[in-house]
RNA sequence: CGGGGCGUGGCUCAGUUUGGUAGAGCACCUGCCUUGGGAGCAGGGGGUCGCAGGUUCAAAUCCUGCCGCUCCGACCA
């Protein structure tokens, strides 16, 4: 590829929409534009890009056994209907009619026409276990979409369903799907790391979550530098906290004026924050829930809603609270009716003794409350998030938290879809069953923009060689000068040749230009040919992850040489 | 959906407070010159100032409504 053919427009400035990394660069780069908020035309340079992780995917998932099929991005509503998830989609879903009035969807995802296509063909279970994948657009109109291509509203996913007859046969297809997703993540160059991810209302111990690890991710992870634990947030089990034994101190009543945070309690009454209790307040399906954790610690929107059995909680509005709940502060579990509010208070609250808490009354608390003698809870459960430092919930070592772009996902589906949609086989004994299903994604378009977080600096890209766009640019730096630009077109025939995927930088421009555009695109390999290298017959070679720079002899083996160093990458 | 910010040539932005002939840098075109890290000079093309109303002799500028983008929050198979 001719540099002066190429459409890849460079731009000196970012433009403003854009704030994070992989965003400006591609922007920058000449690698994406945007169409619509969150909807971006790919151009050449970032497909070539993306056809190079999906030829990684499709090698690595045909290895696993799956199979590739394609089906349509525009779904009916019935089978959406028929599962239930119509409604419950919500306005994440691009809808449609067609000119009969018909309604219609863009695919968020596909589990209703994977379902509905594989069980009208697979009757027995001589035909399992089946797992298909597909790469194409997935459509989800979110409500922010932000930071370029890690969260479009159309966006490349390569998703894949397993069918299998039973629980066993799933664990072999998620383990099987768990190892190719290392294997893909590992081949695109990517840091990242495997975690137990929630699995929300299918419970079990049903998903991992696959993390590149950036600070500019949207997910919180936790980790074990002992043993190799890590998890998301969202679900890192946490272990009740022992406190140490005391004697029960007679409950007392005491004024708090103006204390509105639990530190500025635990200050005025002189206690340690972790003799005291805090309350957040939800609202749900099943109304309100309160929740009371130690006061220097975090609730889990995730694990509330888990422990109560709901979809979802949200924070209470105020108007579902009383002047002592709102004021602040004041919100205690002493004297709560379990039976007519969801006290929800977390393990570690239970272990406590003595502790101060919301008398429930504007500028009063408690201390010396106990558990059991003072207050009592609807549910007792694991509700706080974990912190850095909090103990691992499989060898007890401090844990560490990181930040993630999640780029893959593996996912136990079970029985979720197939019942709903009867997805059944016959087994041996002519009995009918349903199918157990998992699913199992991937961001094709997010991984590229997550290569780029990990891999860049103040000049721009630095692509892993498996995924650059191409491999080594070609640099004839004095145009003027017609043997050295005779000499790098010759190399640059040559290396297409071997069939090193090679552009040539032919453009009538002054080689600071091309020096700067070589850097922001981000070549793994710059191969300078000028007067000054040739004079002494050699190639300047210069590799951008490194910026080690190399003079190669220009002799019957410097494709070769060329060849070796980016193996070294 | 709640709260903030921003919409002026392809890009980055000034001009808006205090209404009076639409600007700069970059990019683009022509020529000269230059050539190892985004050169220089000269000339040139390109903008219904987001859209629609309103006020005014006169609106990029003031008023009203809408649209879009963006940030924070909420949300996220």
């Amino acid at each position: 590829m001719r540099i002066s053919e190429m459409y890849a427009p460079t731009l000196r400035e970012v433009p403003a929409e854009a704030e994070v990394i992989s965003h400006k660069l591609m922007l920058r780069a000449g690698f994406i534009r945007k169409a619509a908020g969150g909807m971006y035309t790919y151009l050449p340079l970032a497909l070539r890009v993306l056809k190079k992780i999906e030829q990684i995917v499709r090698e690595e998932m045909d290895k696993a056994g799956a199979q590739e099929l394609l089906m349509p991005i525009v779904q009916p509503a019935e089978i959406w209907q028929e599962s239930g998830r119509w409604s419950v989609y919500g306005d994440e879903m691009f809808r449609l009619k067609d000119r009969h009035n018909r309604e219609f969807c863009l695919g968020p995802t596909h589990e209703e026409l994977v379902t509905t296509l594989i069980r009208a063909d697979v009757r027995s279970y001589r035909q399992l276990p089946l797992n298909v994948y597909q790469i194409q657009n997935k459509y989800r109109d979110e409500r922010r979409p932000r930071f370029g291509l890690m969260r479009g509203r159309e966006f490349i996913m390569k998703d894949s369903y397993s069918f299998d007859r039973d629980e066993a046969g799933l664990d072999v297809a998620y383990n099987k799907m768990y190892d190719a997703y290392t294997n893909i993540f590992s081949r695109c160059g990517l840091n990242f790391r495997p975690v137990e991810a929630d699995s929300g209302a299918i419970g079990g111990s049903g998903s991992h979550e696959f993390m590149a690890i950036a600070d500019s991710g949207e997910a919180e992870i936790v980790y074990c530098e002992k043993c190799q634990y890590a998890a998301n947030v969202e679900k890192a089990e946490l272990f009740p906290l022992e406190a140490a034994a005391e004697e029960m101190q007679a409950l007392k009543e005491v004024e708090t004026p103006n204390c509105k945070t639990i530190e500025a309690v635990c200050e005025f009454l002189h206690l340690p924050v972790v003799k005291s209790v805090k309350a957040v307040a939800f609202k749900s399906e099943k109304g309100l829930i309160l929740c009371f954790v130690r006061g220097d610690h975090e609730v889990n929107e995730i694990k509330v809603a888990n422990a109560c059995g709901v979809p979802e909680v949200e924070m209470a509005p105020e108007e579902m609270l009383t002047a002592a709940q709102t004021v602040g502060g004041f919100m205690g579990p002493v004297g709560m009716d379990t039976t007519k509010t969801i006290v929800l208070i977390d393990n570690t609250v239970m272990k406590m003794h003595n502790v101060c808490c919301g008398a429930n009354k504007v500028g009063v608390h408690y201390v010396n409350a106990n558990p059991e003698r003072d207050f009592k809870a609807t549910i007792v459960a694991d509700i706080r998030l974990m912190q850095e430092g909090d103990p691992c919930p499989h060898c007890g070592a401090p844990v560490k938290v990181a930040r993630g772009i999640e780029v893959g996902q593996v996912f136990k589906l079970f029985t979720k879809y197939s019942s709903a949609l009867k997805a059944t086989y016959l087994d041996e004994a002519g009995k009918e069953q349903p199918m157990v299903m998992g699913c199992y994604g991937i961001g094709v378009s997010r991984t590229m923009a997550a290569a780029i977080e990990q891999y860049n600096d103040k000049d721009g890209i630095i692509w892993p060689v498996s995924i650059a766009p191409y491999a080594v640019i070609v640099v004839p730096v004095q145009m003027k000068d017609a043997v050295s630009v005779a000499k790098a077109e010759e190399v640059y025939q040559q290396l297409c040749q071997a069939g090193i995927e090679t552009v040539i930088d032919d453009r009538d421009e002054r080689p600071g230009v091309k020096f700067k555009d070589a850097d922001l695109i981000g070549y793994p390999l710059r191969v300078v040919v000028g007067p000054k290298g040739l004079a002494e017959g050699k190639l300047e070679v210069k590799a951008r992850k490194t910026g080690s720079v190399e003079m190669v002899d220009l002799d019957s083996q410097y494709i070769d040489k060329i060849k070796s160093l980016l193996a070294a990458l």
